[in-house]
Parts: C-alpha cells; structure tokens; sequence
DNA sequence: CAATTTATGCAATTACGTTGCAAACGTGAC
DNA sequence: GTCACGTTTGCAACGTAATTGCATAAATTG
C-alpha cells in the first residue's frame, strides 16, 4: 500500500495524518506478520516510546489494528481488514505464534469455527495456535 | 482432593512437598475457575510474591498448571488434567474470560476443534472465549 | 541425624505501561 | 498564506509487574 493510501485510510478512521501514523502504517504492511509493541520500538527508534504506544491505542481503538494475545504475555498487534470499523470488528481467523521466531501472524485463510456455550454470552474468540511456522520449517 | 494427594502428585512430578505447594494446590482445587496472579497473591498472603511467582513457573514447567493468555494481558494458570505431563499438555478444552467479573473458566466439556494449515507445524492450541460468564448472567 | 540439594524471603533491579504538561504540529476557515 | 483551534508529540516522572542475587531455612536421601 502506498504512501497515498495510508492518508486516506488515517481520514477516513478520523485520525489526523502525521508522520509517526504514516511510519507505524508503512511498517505494518512492509510486514507481513503481526507486530509486537517491541518490534515497533526497534524499527522505529526516531519516535518516543510514549508517542508508540499512544499510536497503537488510537489505532486499536479505530479499529485499525487488533490486538492478539499471546501465550508469553507480550501482545502483538496485527493490521485490520477493511471490513473492521471502530465498532464491530471482523477478525474471525486463526493466530499464529511460532516457538522458533517469535512472530505472530494472522492465518487469514483460516475461519475460527463458531461455538456456542450453555449458559454463557460468547463475544468475542480468539483462537490461537503455536508451532512452527512456514518460514522457520523451509529454513531447517 | 485431599492433602495427601497433593503430596503424591507433586511427588509424582519430583518437586518437593513444601507448605506453599500444597496451599497453593488447596486453594487450585477449592476454586473451579482458573487463578490469575493476583487471586494466589490476595489467598495466600502469608508467602512472598517472589516465592508464589516461582511457585507458578515450577507448577507451569512440571505439567502441574497451564497458563492461559487473556485479552488484558494479565495471564492465568488452570490446573491441569491428569493426562498431562511435562512433556505433553494436553488441555485442549476451551477458555473462557468473563468481561464482567474477569474470571477465567476451562470449559472442560467442549474441546478445541482440530486444525490444520498446510506449510505450519502446529504444537499447541489455545481457543479464547469471551463475554458473559454463567454466574453473572444469572445475577442480573 | 548429618549431608546435600532445593525452596524461601528480602532487597534491589529491570521491564512495562501510564500520566501530566508544555511545545509542536495538523486541520479547516478566512 | 496565515490564523485559531484542537490534537499529537516528547519529556520527565510515576506506578505497577516481574525477575535476579544472595543468605537463610527447609526438604530429601541414606
């Protein structure tokens, strides 16, 4: 995705353009994979930490990214689809963590299936995965 | 269970049979849900957080307990089934957090649906479940 | 009960994330 | 372009969560 595209998907989530969201938003699509606040900090050394953090809220918060939990306790943040608004979210694949890397990624070819619990108000599902991931299996 | 159980079952996984042990599997088996930090901190006040911490981790490598990663970041440990060990977990039962009360329950009753993505190597699963929990539905 | 190994408690340290505030910047109107 | 407004940024300080090192205490084995 362009440089373009970025000011207008910032405008459209009612978000003002600046350079730091232009960054954070190149980074996430000249990656493929889901990025931790870690991995942000370090490509992105120009900007404070603080000014990261702030970004990524605002960002979740307009449903630009999602949030992904993961079994180490560090949260990744994954790129939306354009489906996703600020208020319902669409993001029904399966995460993958690899135990090798450490990198988490959106298997976006693969629905989590639905279920359904006696008793209880399902909301939201999160289904996560671990293993080796493609990239680190080719690499042996 | 009893407490002599206990004391056979950390036997059984060879960690050595000390007061905090056994209180912290007594208070596992008097609540059904699974226990964040904070809940074994609250309980068992007479310990040191260091010592509760270190507690978890030894539970956590020897099979004893299972963490499981919440949406808010604060992790919480379930007890495991018999069939686990150290080497292989076997909890594929769904988790699930109430955003009211912030519990967090194994649904032992449904498994985790198998998958498959080809090119990936899968070793474990997690399925996060979110909402309303049955308690709290009941209480309105 | 003695010797050895492991667990515990305390203090200090590191890691992580948040808050308040002044200065800098983006936006829309003129 | 530039002005006024509201938002964003950087810095410093704060608060909490979790880890490490070390001396002491306790558990296991023979």
């Amino acid at each position: 995705m362009a440089q373009e595209n970025f000011r207008e998907l910032l405008k459209k989530h009612t978000l003002r353009v600046t350079d730091c969201r232009l960054d954070v938003l190149t980074l996430f699509s000249s990656n493929e994979k889901a990025l931790s606040f870690r991995n942000l900090e370090d490509n992105l050394t120009k900007y404070d930490r603080v000014t990261l953090y702030r970004t990524l809220n605002s960002f979740e918060e307009s449903g630009l990214v999602h949030k992904i939990p993961t079994d180490n306790g560090a949260a990744a943040y994954g790129l939306c689809q354009s489906t996703c608004s600020t208020d319902s979210h669409n993001h029904d694949h399966i995460h993958f963590t690899c135990d090798q890397c450490g990198s988490v990624e959106c298997i976006e070819s693969h629905q989590v299936p639905a279920v359904q619990i006696p008793g209880y108000l399902i909301k939201e599902m999160n289904f996560l995965v671990s293993g080796t991931c493609k990239t680190c299996l080719q690499s042996v």
